[in-house]
DNA sequence: TGAAATACTTGACTCAGTCAATTACAATTA
DNA sequence: TAATTGTAATTGACTGAGTCAAGTATTTCA
């Protein structure tokens, strides 16, 4: 699994990593103007959030010594900033919470932190700031869900969709097979056609599609009553290997099945093996192959598939 | 300037560095079992990363103490990990550079940190892990440059961008005025057929970009020998308020000068208000409205607006 | 009911990191 | 060129955040 492009991709992340340490490093240092270390102000921080915690949650959540945490308490206690309350169903415990004073002294620090986080996006220009936003956002779901919530899901177009399929099959295809902006504008007008005559009992078009982002794409639209055509089956490069192009196929051709039609055709270039493996795979049949040149490259074969419905 | 929806925005900022700290800190706990301080490791790494680091270089980067790093500079040097030449340049400075044996000591951690980013890096599905190496990247451009290099260019057309315009005019058009599909598609024909009947000497399409990432687009199409049209300007969101509109219309208004029209005429909505606007500046003047109902919109006016050239 | 586990407390300690004073050299200026 | 100011590195003296281990009170489980 670990490929050789995971070295750059684990260069990357230590590099956040360190970056980012000393991005926090820089917003903590103001911390020790107060009186309270740092620990403690995460400590207050999450006594003044949450309702009623005991000492062996805040152990366990912010990863600190049981002793530690006991002295740290009892000298709160003392400055009346913090009082606990034997707990009932469990009298080892003790439920702590922030006296009025408590919030009183937090208040401050928790304002200038604001301020200090505020004034840094303030140094953001507004779209990188947008961005920002997003990517960490991004950043604490691929690191939390790790793994769980991984599984996309198949629904049909709405506005945004056509305008996205034509941009990533401009871009991919200049990308992977040096096909120029004409392919492009092939394609927006496919998608623009299939908008204007839509005719939802007998075509569709699905997205797949995971958090939001899209994965991948297929459509199936009408030739005639009895034809219908497959078009513009695209996976995104990073999705690629986890069975979307085949469950998009898949999807297409029962419902052009249960349609009625009685043939499904499609059109593609020979280089597009990925592809072409998966019609294959679904039961079409290679029915005419022809050379062209198109869209800046030359000796292209654009073939023709079928396959019969039962 | 500090909107109300900054708040929301700190808030974000705030609960991601508590998320991260928190990731870092686990991640650096594993250093502990090392006989090595986490600052020390820190420093061993900068040692094999540069050329002849001097220490007050390494107490500026890192923000240690200079007493500090000195001791710990000596403990390495009697441990045979670090040898000082004395700088020739600045007799005060010693030029540091790890020794065989340091490189060899700090080998294993080195890796043994590749690994345990790489494992976290395998809990992440495929999609997820170019996101999230992405929003990294995001973080630390947004950051990092901080307002220095905010600035945006125009360049001409390239593969991609026709499906991003398609793609944002139907996001943002059916979130900020309701429009159905049917406009995306309306979108993506104009720009279909711009593409296939291009005249590089009289049309064009300017794409407004920072780092990669679109923030606004127009284009000047050829109507008939002396009549140009301008269409689909569009400015995202985020980059509202950075004069990027009119700096889109006056090089589309300077174009169609230089190429020989003598009018620029296009087609708008009355409820665009921003666009009008800027219309308005650029010396257009209404010529015709007309009620209508697209788009899944009724009682929409279109405006026909005409600058006569000089 | 007794043994094992859990919630916290307390005492004893250490070592990472700070601060201030000092030495050695370099750059600047009269 | 001597005096002044500034910077690089060192050293001594300290502190306080955090650790470790042993102990007490309470709950849970067999």
């Amino acid at each position: 699994m670990a490929a050789s492009s995971d070295r750059s991709h684990i260069q990357s992340v230590r590099q956040f990593n360190r970056f980012y340490t000393r991005h926090i490093g820089l917003l903590q240092e103001r911390w020790l103007q107060s009186p309270y270390s740092l620990t403690e102000v995460r400590v207050l921080y999450e006594l003044s959030a949450r309702k009623r915690p005991t000492a062996s949650e805040l152990c366990r959540d912010l990863g600190l010594d049981a002793g530690y945490l006991s002295r740290m308490l009892r000298k709160f206690e003392t400055q009346k900033l913090v009082t606990r309350v034997r707990s009932l169903k469990d009298g080892r415990q003790s439920l702590l919470s922030l006296t009025l004073q408590g919030r009183r002294t937090f208040a401050p620090l928790e304002r200038q932190q604001v301020e200090e986080v505020g004034a840094m996006l303030e140094q953001v220009p507004t779209p990188d700031r947008t961005r920002l936003l997003k990517s960490m956002h991004h950043i604490q779901r691929a690191l939390n869900g790790a793994g769980s919530n991984a599984q996309y899901r198949l629904r049909s177009h709405q506005p945004g969709d056509m305008g996205w399929i034509v941009h990533r099959h401009g871009v991919l295809y200049s990308q992977e097979w040096g096909y120029d902006e004409r392919f492009e504008a092939l394609v927006a007008e496919i998608v623009a056609e299939f908008v204007q005559n839509f005719d939802a009992k007998r075509e569709r078009c699905w997205i797949a599609e995971q958090d939001g982002e899209i994965l991948g794409s297929i459509f199936l639209v009408r030739k005639s009553d009895r034809t219908a055509k497959l078009r513009l089956l695209l996976v995104e490069p990073a999705a690629r290997g986890m069975g979307i192009g085949k469950r998009l196929v898949s999807e297409c051709v029962n419902f052009a099945r249960s349609a009625g039609y009685r043939k499904i055709v499609l059109w593609t270039q020979s280089e597009l093996a990925a592809a072409r493996h998966l019609y294959e795979k679904a039961g079409f049949k290679l029915v005419r192959a022809k050379e062209h040149s198109s869209w800046g490259s030359d000796h292209l074969v654009a073939e023709t598939w079928e396959l019969k419905l039962a």
